[in-house]
DNA sequence: GCTGTCCATGCAAGATAGTGCAAGTTAAGG
DNA sequence: CCTTAACTTGCACTATCTTGCATGGACAGC
């Protein structure tokens, strides 16, 4: 295991966990204590963590977990899940993405599709999410849009006024959402309500709304709304969804889309 | 296959599985292990990816601070004016950073000082650069504000009217310029005129203004003038400056500190 | 068409960094 | 003060990297 994986592994571990000892993590990442020793030592030393005897906390207040802790759950569906989604958008058009897993997936997806190789623009991306737009600036066949904003602390997203400002000045083709939960009675929601607001915004800014959630978040609710099911054209899950779900967001004037 | 091929190649790789080893490209793309660590050395350089040992990763979405490798070829002099530039910042001041490989050192810096690992925030850092932004979104000591903007191909900076109108909603104690070019009577220059507006209006936003520029920038100018040395505070530089660029500096109400 | 130059590539030898092990040192808790 | 666990340091081994050199193909000029 190289080195930057096992301290990508390591910062994983620490803020789900709060805390890590250094024998515990040599025998999960199997290693030497030593070498965890010399790592959280140089971790430490770029401010990622805070070292202890013994072990290590994480440093500073983390509101939720990172991006990165969710990226291994559901990995094979959200793929698929993002691949559908990328090809209900057509070539020249603008789209949204907002933060998450989902939509980066969708971002990689997007990059793949050889119909936009090229072209000028091929496609205009407008994301809050600086590892969305970091992953695409590197093609130069896509326009890439960032709103502004306050970096979310261990997220990857831009709220707050600025964003809003932003992208009251522009308007989309289609908007892409990744949501926590959905609902066909409360609606579309995101943990965190600064989040949920530049989501409502990219939607009102957009023709056509899209939903990415695989089929755990469907029938949940989370504690910012961010639009009503009726708002949203179509949702995009896995397989497993059940046809009951299927038959209400069907009827909320919700296309759904399984894969 | 040629180079431009075998680039192609490795960033389309690299984006699709975040991470590529050295030995596995080679045997992908049936060239040497010498060659591939050429062609990383040669990528990094130009800031498609950040080196590792052993392979690379994509720029923006790893824990990458020390993996600084081999970014450039001044590279010890640019950390150590990315070093003074940060010490002329004090707690809880807004920092404004452009984009540019020195701006991305002194971002760095900013995030290894000790009297900054805590404080809500400990800094507030406002920058139209998407990779120092990825690079400081992980520390929750720092409040990172983004201008928005489209992203210009082949550079992570973001540039535009959008993000003129971010930048003329807020104000800064101190900006830190990178510049190609800095000459007494011609001022501050960049390459680009869409990212010399950023930086003008970055300068006139902020009660300081210090430029970072290692001394093979002096004296020269560049197409597009961001503003006129008077306008300048501190410039920091390098100690293979001359005496007499010194003095002229100095003359035009310019503080000179060389590292 | 021929030839010289330039540059990318591969190869190999020397240099370096990362890791594990072990011995000695320091800190925490009774 | 004593015991124990954790840490530090030094060393050896391995994988990786760097550098110099030779080869070969591309291209320009003759």
């Amino acid at each position: 295991m190289s080195r930057d994986a096992r301290w990508k592994a390591l910062l994983e571990l620490l803020v789900e966990r709060g805390r890590l000892e250094v024998e515990q993590a040599a025998a999960e990442l199997e290693v030497s204590p030593a070498t965890i020793r010399r790592d959280f030592d140089q971790l430490a030393e770029q401010q990622m963590l805070v070292r202890t005897r013994g072990g290590a906390v994480v440093h500073g207040v983390s509101y939720e977990l990172p991006l990165r802790y969710k990226t291994a759950r559901h990995a094979s569906e959200k793929q698929r899940i993002a691949k559908a989604v990328a090809d209900l958008v057509a070539p020249g058009e603008a789209v949204g993405l907002t933060g998450g897993t989902t939509t980066t997936e969708v971002a990689r997806a997007l990059a793949l599709r050889p119909d936009l190789a090229s072209g000028s623009p091929a496609l205009t991306v407008v994301t809050n999410a600086l590892n969305i737009a970091s992953e695409l600036a590197v093609r130069p066949q896509f326009k890439i849009v960032l709103t502004g904003g306050v970096a979310r602390p261990q997220s990857y997203e831009l709220v707050g006024p600025l964003a809003d400002g932003v992208l009251s000045q522009i308007t989309m083709d289609v908007a892409v959402l990744g949501v926590v939960a959905f609902d066909v009675t409360h609606g579309a929601a995101a943990h965190d309500e600064a989040e949920a607001a530049i989501n409502r915004l990219l939607c009102e800014r957009a023709e056509r709304v899209i939903v990415a959630a695989d089929s755990s978040k469907l029938g949940r609710r989370a504690f910012a709304r961010i639009c009503a099911a009726e708002s949203v054209d179509t949702l995009v899950t896995d397989s497993a969804v059940d046809e009951e779900t299927v038959r209400r967001f069907t009827e909320a004037g919700v296309g759904v889309v399984a894969v």
